[in-house]
RNA sequence: GGCCCCAUCGUCUAGUCAGGCCUAGGACACUGGGUUUUCAUCCCAGCAACGGGGGUUCAAAUCCCCCUGGGGUCACCA
């Protein structure tokens, strides 16, 4: 049998990263069999615009490299993909049901049907539809659908039996019908619910495995059973865990970011993001980019190996060691039997280290063009770069080794990008390290002078340098080395020192001590 | 509340199906030490878990029952 999944997002503008992990795993499981991967749209509810609504999520795929064999844009046998353009498929499969009475017309309003439902809490009794229009007689149905009455299609719910599965996660699951409401399966207007046009075109569509998150085992009987009246085969289920917010069980949800923000575990990501976002003048904030959307990572500079290594941990490993899986042998490994049944917590930590292991295996070239879109991005270098401009900035990026994790972290480089005059000092440390010390402005003009008679300005050479002065003076090296480090850069932390003060090159490095060395003695005096 | 799911270090997890190889393994984080006379890496070491109670058994993290706790879901949303 060929393996078939199906990821089906409905559009909302923008792309969950849970819903990427349960896509990713879609996708995994059609791969590793050879199978297909289909995407279909779920824009059954659709008021707004579904094009614009969908793109973001189509970008999230494609940039992952999560490619599919059928959907939007690349179409396929079982189309269309979008369940909006699927009407006929629908009423067949509604007329079938109706014509086998496994679904009836139902004539009460939504205002009865919800005070059953308040009636049967407050007596603390289990609601089931109470099936009144199934005592209309023929000639009154057909009296009523022409007078125009309102009325929705459900699915009669066999209540003598049970529907048991076997979950290739969660093993036997059962449910008692006799406790299910007869779920409305087409509107007043004929249009298709969820739990129906599901079940209608992941049989017209062949979908051997259905993968999804756990929040759906409760769909499933319901699925099942339509299934059944349709007559169509079952296909296999795997509920996967949800992804949950870090450190939590709960699930990682988009209305929950103001909560995330403030909290220990996920805060190191938000700020990452502030950080770089504001840079290239994107939003962040609670209606704009954040760890919970795709396009976040994507943003801030994450590679897709990072972030698919970190979704592919979340709810499934290899064994009891294996932690980083490139994208071919995610394929080759990967399988529904060891996906785990508990819920997983997203893990901003760990997600850094995948990235951090992925930047590393990165060639400089690939490096240097990941770094360039950032830079041109925050303006800090040209759109069209020269041959110079791209040198200095393969050099920045050497010189700062592993502290780029992410591409967007060159732009906490940036003094090696602004003019001398515009560079701004961390006020804090400047204070500490520079203005408070009573002798540090002095040993800063000598050092000075020793460096503008240093030749050739390298590395090396100001290394001893400033080893010798140290020794002269008599103090420790980190007297001076973080003052000069504040002068230069405006930081207390960053690159070598030696090799970024070469990198400046002298006559730079001596003017922006110069002008630090003022701007500490008029802090002084004021 | 009904129904359903879940339960091992702070976190992601291995071990559970086929009970003994588990004085519970790995990774991330954290702590300490070494390397780097600056910063980040890197190396070594350490810390740290079977929710509770009953069974079954020579033997239980592993099988059974109960409890507790956590979560999901209960739409003319998807």
């Amino acid at each position: 049998m060929t393996v078939r999944t199906r990821f089906a997002p409905s559009p909302t503008g923008y792309m969950h990263i849970g819903g990427m992990r349960t896509a990713l795993f879609n996708w995994l499981w059609a791969r590793h069999n050879t199978g297909q991967f289909v995407l279909r749209i779920d824009d059954t509810d659709q008021q707004r615009n579904v094009e614009e609504a969908l793109e973001p999520i189509l970008d999230a795929f494609r940039w992952l490299g999560l490619d599919w064999d059928e959907g939007p844009e690349t179409g396929g046998d079982c189309g269309p993909y979008f369940q909006s353009q699927r009407r006929e498929h629908y009423d067949e499969a509604i007329n079938q049901l109706l014509d086998t009475q496994c679904a009836y017309l139902d004539f009460e309003s939504p205002d009865e049907t919800r005070q059953q439902r308040e009636v049967a809490e407050r007596e603390k009794k289990q609601y089931v539809s109470s099936r009144t229009s199934l005592d209309l007689t023929i000639n009154e149905i057909e009296a009523r659908k022409a007078a125009g009455d309102p009325h929705v299609v459900r699915f009669l719910v066999p209540r003598n039996r049970t529907v048991r599965i076997t979950d290739l996660v969660r093993g036997e699951v059962e449910w008692d019908c006799s406790l299910m409401v007869d779920p409305v399966i087409a509107r007043n207007d004929g249009s298709p619910l969820y739990n129906f046009a599901t079940v209608v075109d992941d049989a017209a569509m062949s979908i051997s495995h259905v993968i999804r998150a756990e929040e759906h085992l409760s769909n499933t009987p319901i699925q099942v059973l339509i299934h059944e009246a349709i007559g169509t085969p079952l296909p296999e289920f795997a509920h996967i865990p949800f992804v949950a917010a870090p450190a939590s069980k709960r699930k990682l949800s988009k209305r929950e970011i103001g909560k995330y923000r403030q909290q220990k575990e996920f805060r190191k990501l938000f700020e990452l993001g502030d950080q770089v976002l504001t840079r290239i003048g994107r939003d962040a904030g609670e209606d704009g980019l954040s760890p919970v959307m795709v396009a976040f990572y994507r943003e801030v500079g994450f590679l897709p190996s990072g972030l698919l290594n970190a979704l592919v941990r979340l709810g499934w490993s290899l064994d009891d060691e294996t932690e980083i899986f490139s994208n071919a042998e995610m394929q080759q490994h990967f399988g529904l039997q060891r996906v785990v049944s508990g819920s997983a917590g997203l893990d901003p930590d760990k997600l850094m280290s995948y990235q951090a292991h992925w930047m590393s295996e990165l060639s400089h070239e690939e490096r240097l063009h990941g770094c360039l879109g950032f830079l041109k991005e925050a303006g800090l270098i040209q759109p069209d770069a020269d041959e110079i401009t791209r040198n200095r900035v393969k050099y920045v990026i050497e010189l700062a080794g592993d502290r780029i994790r992410v591409f967007g972290d060159i732009l906490s480089l940036d003094e090696f990008f602004v003019e001398d005059d515009d560079l701004e000092f961390d006020d804090k440390n400047f204070r500490k390290r520079v203005v408070t010390p009573d002798e540090t402005i002095g040993l800063l003009k000598n050092l000075r002078d020793e460096l503008a008679d240093c030749t050739p300005f390298h590395s090396a050479a100001l290394h001893d340098l400033v080893q010798e002065f140290v020794d002269r003076q008599g103090i420790r090296f980190g007297a001076i080395a973080a003052p000069l480090r504040l002068c230069v850069t405006g930081k207390a932390q960053g690159a070598d020192l030696f090799g970024t003060l070469e990198l400046l090159g002298q006559a730079t490095s001596l003017k922006r001590i110069d002008r630090a060395i003022g701007i500490a003695e008029t802090m002084r005096s004021g």
